[in-house]
DNA sequence: GTTAAAACTGAATCAACAC
DNA sequence: TGTGTTGATTCAGTTTTAA
């Protein structure tokens, strides 16, 4: 492995701000991703997402014992000659990622075993700086059929800055809040994404083979950018960063080569809404610092980020954000704080006092909480 | 317990099989690990678990919040100068590793985001085959104090063959069983060492920075290696791989230059009681357990020629004969080759699928099996 | 229409032996 | 070294079909 360091870690001078008008936000660029990123300008980009080929290097058939047939990748993109060749593919679009970043920007690449050591050694020879790993904890994921091996259960995502000065931004406040005031872990458990969340194309069939759950790039969006940032995802596919991006109001440019899946990610992210203003603002002081659990309901879709929860009585209402902190008029912090102000009570369980109208009935949140503890029982 | 397993494939001629008595077995190698590996012959080790400086690279001093100061990992050995030099260092102990070990050996290297991109990458490079990555989640781990990044809340190991085409050693019965009866995963769940665990010196300060809990190595023990197999350990510490290896019935041979850690290690390893032989028998699998033809089970009278086999819902049914085939109209022959035809599966395990009635119950075949195995033990 | 059972699915480097 | 035979092996879901 050779030692390219070449970008500077301190910048001796205030780069010349990029106009946002000359970028194609919004926009899926046609093509390879190397020459895509071309076309885009020095230190133009807040974060980069990318999800790049893992090089499976898959040898035969799979089946289930039942005798079923294993979908398994095989799509042209994921094949590479050799160690070699992945990466240089690597190297040539790490590089790029790291031009067209702005000097306290940052990458996130998510990879399996297969390809993310030779991704993060790389990544680090660029002088690209490790901040964290994550491992994605998948909390269904296929078995190991054969009994072989310990079941793959996890993909590994690295976060790395610019350099090691750089001053990559990180929203700490808003990742505790999420995780009900305790610091937020490199470990993330998500189920893999299926069900409805899963596109398919008109046949019915699976639109991409290997869809990202919405759930990791909220976390990820939401732990590393500010509205209005400005993200690239090089590896598009069917755009879950650009939905996400939109949904959360950051801008966003992808790159894609494979018309379909351009077909499909901007259908799709037509159809997606972004949030309201308040439900946006996430958390940054200690003094209005809220404690909930309920930050990772919001996250798993179970209440909507901009909905309205209410008393019994509807004495109050307020509105739901995207850090699970909750707004009632110049009010705001977690759902306990919020419901104690406002009944000038000494405590409340925000659970029980706080509700949402759902398929025309009312329900305590506590409900969805409910919903929630189901779905993620370990 | 003698292996059942043959040559591998991708040895040209046969090995000489290397004599115990040859080997350092139970000893603590003085000196630098890649100097002290190249005393050891050829193809002579089971399993090496390498748990190497991390090149931590820490700027500075770590205060927690109340100003108390950490401890970190500081000492003389963790310093490299650049990933030039550490990538020199990596490939230079695997590559010894490579050789010392047995075709069909295995490695275990653990690490951090500081190092294990590096590890992966060179051991890829060098030919190994990697096998599993293995997330280990820390119950309990450092907080981050600065409130900068996410909590560092696990690290990595690596499971690797000698190649592709390696027969590998993995009980997969054994942690099937250990995880209640659900494949183990690729994370595991432990604390980290503290409290009686980790070793403190006559001080009373911890005896080695890095110290890993003897839950770690119980299950990569249990899981990739057989009693009397050959365990090397090149970067030695306080001794957790030999004294596990000890307590499993497991052979070892260590690593250290440090004549501390040596010390704190031989004497730990002393106090160390090996279980029962019979506490450390695991499940087997059937794979492991001796092949028993469908002719023989006839023979032995247990299923009778003439009698009739049908599958679970009887949408099929087939004739016993005298030799050990099966009739099903025109069709003939084995077990497994009549039910993978008639269901037009890609195969079909006839001792699962086929089915008699036996006092008016109705079994599977393969519960004649297991007669027959009983009836022919010793 | 309701409920239970069956079928289907997911970034997977997924066998070993005899001839 | 290649080819054919034996036979070992699955978890958490969602969607579809049957009762």
């Amino acid at each position: 492995m050779t030692k390219l360091r070449t970008a500077p870690r301190i910048r001796t001078k205030k780069p010349v701000p990029v106009d946002k008008a000359d970028l194609p936000l919004r926009q899926i660029l046609d093509g390879d991703c190397i020459a895509a990123m071309r076309s885009l300008p020095d230190a133009s980009i807040d974060l980069v997402f990318a999800d790049p080929p893992y090089n499976l290097q898959l040898g035969g058939d799979l089946n289930r014992p039942d005798g079923s047939h294993v979908d398994a990748v095989t799509d042209e993109w994921d094949r590479f000659d050799s160690f070699g060749s992945y990466d240089a593919f690597t190297r040539a679009w790490l590089a790029e990622c790291q031009r067209v970043l702005k000097p306290d920007g940052a990458l996130w690449v998510i990879g399996s075993y297969h390809n993310i050591y030779r991704v993060g050694a790389i990544l680090q020879d660029l002088g690209f700086w490790i901040l964290n790993d994550i491992v994605w904890r998948k909390t269904n994921p296929m078995p190991n059929f054969r009994g072989t091996r310990f079941t793959n259960a996890h993909e590994t995502l690295i976060w790395a800055s610019q350099g090691e000065k750089s001053r990559y931004h990180f929203n700490y406040r808003a990742m505790k809040t999420l995780n009900d005031e305790i610091q937020m872990r490199s470990d993330w458990t998500f189920p893999i994404c299926s069900g409805g969340e899963r596109l398919k194309d008109d046949a019915g069939h699976k639109a991409h083979p290997t869809q990202k759950p919405e759930a990791l790039l909220y976390r990820v969006l939401l732990a590393t950018t500010e509205k209005g940032d400005i993200v690239l995802d090089p590896f598009f596919g069917t755009g879950t960063t650009g939905a996400i991006a939109k949904r959360l109001g950051r801008e966003w440019i992808g790159c894609e080569r494979e018309a379909d899946y351009r077909k499909v990610a901007t259908a799709r992210i037509e159809k997606e809404l972004p949030l309201d203003e308040s439900a946006l603002t996430t958390m940054q002081s200690r003094k209005t610092q809220p404690r909930v659990a309920f930050g990772a309901v919001v996250e798993a879709g179970l209440l909507k980020p901009g909905m309205e929860i209410f008393d019994k009585k509807r004495r109050w209402k307020a509105t739901v954000r995207a850090d699970g902190s909750v707004e009632c008029g110049a009010l705001s912090g977690s759902i306990h704080q919020v419901g104690k102000t406002l009944q000038d009570a000494p405590s409340c369980n925000g659970w029980t006092f706080w509700h949402y109208e759902s398929g025309g009935e009312v329900k305590p949140i506590d409900a969805a909480r409910g919903l929630y503890l189901l779905a993620s029982e370990d």
